[in-house]
RNA sequence: GUGGUUGUAGCUCAGUAGGUUAGAGCACUGGAUUGUGGUUCCAGGGGUCGUGGGUUCAAAUCCCAUCAUCCACCCCA
C-alpha cells in the first residue's frame, strides 16, 4: 500500500518561488563576503566524530546527528557493552562520523589539517547546511544554513571590526533592522573572579545570558540553584544592573573589576572596537550587552549576537573570538574571530516583514504554445534566438495539448507573455504575442517581439 | 531530555447526547468554450477518519497505549 510520504521533522522542501528568495539572501550575503576579501571553501557533510565530539559541551554532543558504521556493526559491539544498555558507549562503537553541527569546527580542523598549503591570515566564507538532532519549534530547525566568515591567524582587533562592517552591510542591503549585540568573554571571566567564582564561569554566563529573558529574580534563584554564593550573588547586582551609553557602561565596569587582570583586558579591547566603530561612523547600532554569554565554550575575547528589531525569533547572526580552536587538532596559539549568518531565520524575518524585491521569479519570459509538429519546426529556430539573445523561454513540450491546459500552465507559472503561433502566423512569417497581465495581444516578427519584452523585462 | 497541543481527501479544516452511504473549500480531471489563461457554471475521481487495543448491539466520536505533529522549556542560527 502507497505510504504517505514525509520528511524528517525540523526539514523543510523548497519551492521555486522559495529558492529565488532564498538565494537572494545567499547571493547578497556572499556578495558582501567577497568584498571585503574574504574566499570561499566546503568542507564535508560528514566530519569524522572525533573532530566534533566535545567541541560543543555536553548538550551539543547530544545534538550531534550520528552515522552508522557501514556493515555488520552491530556484531562488534561486545555483549557486555550491550547488556549495560549505555547508549553513549555503545555509539561509540557504532557510529564514527556524524553530520557537521557548525561550520567553525569544521574550518578549525581544515586549517589545522592544510595548514602548510594556507596563507595567513586566512579570511574565508562557507555557506553550507548544518544539522542538530534539536527538537524544532519555531525559527528553529533540524537542517539549516549557515553562511560563516572567518579570519584566522590574526588577533588584530580591525578583524572585529570588519566582521561588524560586514554586519552592518548585509543587513543594509537586505533592508532589516537590526540591533548587534557585543560582549567579551574575559569581562565575563574578570566578573567571575572579581565574584570569586571562577570555575562557574559558565554557569553564571548562561544564568545572566538569560536577564532579558526571565527577569533578574530568576536568574538570582537560577545561580544560587547552580551553587552560586550568595555573597557572590549579592556582588553581582550592580553588574546587572548596568545602564547608559557603551562607554558608561565600561566605564562602570571598569570599577568593579578593576582587580581581574582578564577583565580589563577585555574592557581594553572593547574599548579599542568601540573607538573603530566610531572612526568609521558605522550607521549600524552597535550596544555593548554584558549579559549576552553565548554557549559555545571555545569564545575567549569578543563575541557578537544580531537580532531583528521587528521580528520576535531568536538570534540571527552569532559569532565571537576564539584564540585557541586549533588547539585541540595540535595547532595551538592561533587566533580567530568569525560570525555566522543564519539564512534560514534571516529568510522567516524577511518572509514576515514581507522584504523580499519583487525581481526575477524562476519562471520564463515567454512561453510558446505547442499546436503541432509543424509549429514547432517554425517556433524551435525562433526560441533559439530569443535565447540567444538572454530571453528565458520554454515551449510546451506535449505538442497538440490542449490550449486550455497550456494557458493555465502559463498563467500558473507567472509567465508574462505567451506566444501563439499557428497556420496564419506562420503563413505571415509572425507570431501573436500575448501579455498575460492586460489579455491584449499583438502580431509581430521577431524582432519587435525581441524588443517589445526586453522593455518590459526590466 | 521535560511539559502541553493536535492527528478526518493532495492541502486547510467541518463533523459529540456514539446510530444507515463521513462533508466543505481549495487543488485535480472532464464539459459549457475542437486557437485563448487568470473570473463563472455543471459533472467527476479521490478517505484503512494516524496506528494498535479496549468499552458497546453499534466508535471518526468514549477509554488506554503507541507513533507523528506543532508549541514551550533546556540549548541554540
Amino acid at each position: 500500500m502507497a505510504q504517505k510520504p514525509s520528511i524528517p521533522k525540523g526539514t523543510r522542501d523548497f519551492f521555486p518561488e522559495l529558492m529565488a528568495r532564498r538565494n537572494f539572501i545567499f547571493d547578497t550575503i556572499r556578495e558582501v563576503f567577497k568584498l571585503y576579501g574574504y574566499q570561499p571553501i566546503e568542507t564535508p557533510a560528514m566530519e569524522n566524530l572525533s573532530t566534533l565530539m566535545g567541541k560543543y559541551g555536553e548538550e551539543g554532543d547530544k545534538l550531534l546527528f550520528k552515522i552508522l558504521n557501514s556493515g555488520d556493526f552491530a556484531s562488534k559491539v561486545p555483549d557486555d557493552l550491550l547488556a549495560t544498555k549505555d547508549s553513549i558507549k555503545i555509539t561509540h562503537k557504532i557510529s564514527e562520523k556524524g553530520l557537521r553541527y557548525d561550520l567553525t569546527v569544521p574550518f578549525a580542523r581544515f586549517v589545522v589539517q592544510n595548514r602548510n598549503e594556507l596563507v595567513f591570515p586566512f579570511k574565508r566564507y562557507q555557506i553550507q547546511p548544518v544539522w542538530r538532532a534539536d527538537r524544532p519549534q519555531k525559527g528553529r530547525y533540524r537542517e539549516f544554513y549557515q553562511c560563516d566568515v572567518d579570519v584566522i591567524g590574526s588577533d588584530s582587533l580591525l578583524n572585529e571590526v570588519e566582521l561588524i562592517q560586514i554586519v552592518d552591510e548585509v543587513y543594509r542591503k537586505l533592508n532589516i533592522n537590526v540591533t548587534l549585540k557585543i560582549n567579551n568573554r574575559k569581562i565575563l571571566a574578570g566578573i567571575a573572579e572579581t565574584i570569586g567564582e571562577l570555575d562557574r564561569i559558565v554557569d553564571i554566563t548562561v544564568a545572566i545570558d538569560k536577564l532579558d529573558k526571565i527577569g533578574l529574580d530568576k536568574v538570582n534563584e537560577e545561580l544560587s540553584d547552580k551553587g552560586v554564593s550568595s555573597s557572590a550573588i549579592e556582588k553581582l547586582q550592580p553588574i546587572l544592573a548596568l545602564s547608559g551609553t557603551n562607554s558608561e557602561k565600561l566605564s562602570q565596569i571598569e570599577t568593579v573589576i578593576a582587580e581581574s587582570e582578564t577583565g580589563m583586558k577585555g574592557v581594553g579591547e572593547m574599548r579599542t572596537i568601540f573607538s573603530y566603530i566610531d572612526k568609521l561612523n558605522i550607521p549600524l547600532n552597535v550596544e555593548l550587552d554584558l549579559t549576552l554569554a553565548r554557549g559555545l565554550n571555545y569564545y575567549t575575547g569578543a563575541i557578537f549576537e544580531v537580532k531583528a528589531n521587528d521580528v520576535e525569533i531568536g538570534s540571527i547572526t552569532g559569532g565571537g573570538r576564539y584564540d585557541d580552536l586549533t588547539g585541540i587538532f595540535g595547532l595551538p596559539n592561533v587566533s580567530g574571530v568569525g560570525i555566522s549568518f543564519g539564512a534560514d531565520r534571516i529568510f522567516d524575518v524577511m518572509a514576515q516583514l514581507e522584504l523580499f524585491p519583487d525581481e526575477a521569479s524562476a519562471a520564463s519570459t515567454v512561453f510558446f504554445v505547442n499546436f503541432g509538429e509543424k509549429e514547432e519546426a517554425y517556433l524551435l529556430p525562433i526560441i533559439d534566438k530569443l535565447r540567444k539573445n538572454g530571453i528565458s523561454c520554454e515551449i510546451f513540450p506535449d505538442s497538440g495539448a490542449k490550449m486550455k491546459k497550456q494557458m493555465n500552465y502559463a498563467n500558473r507559472k507567472g509567465i508574462p507573455y505567451v506566444v501563439l503561433a499557428g497556420e496564419s502566423e506562420i503563413e505571415a512569417g509572425k507570431l501573436t504575442l500575448k501579455n498575460m497581465e492586460s489579455g491584449q495581444q499583438f502580431l509581430f516578427d521577431v524582432d519587435e517581439l525581441k524588443e517589445v519584452v526586453r522593455k518590459s523585462d526590466k
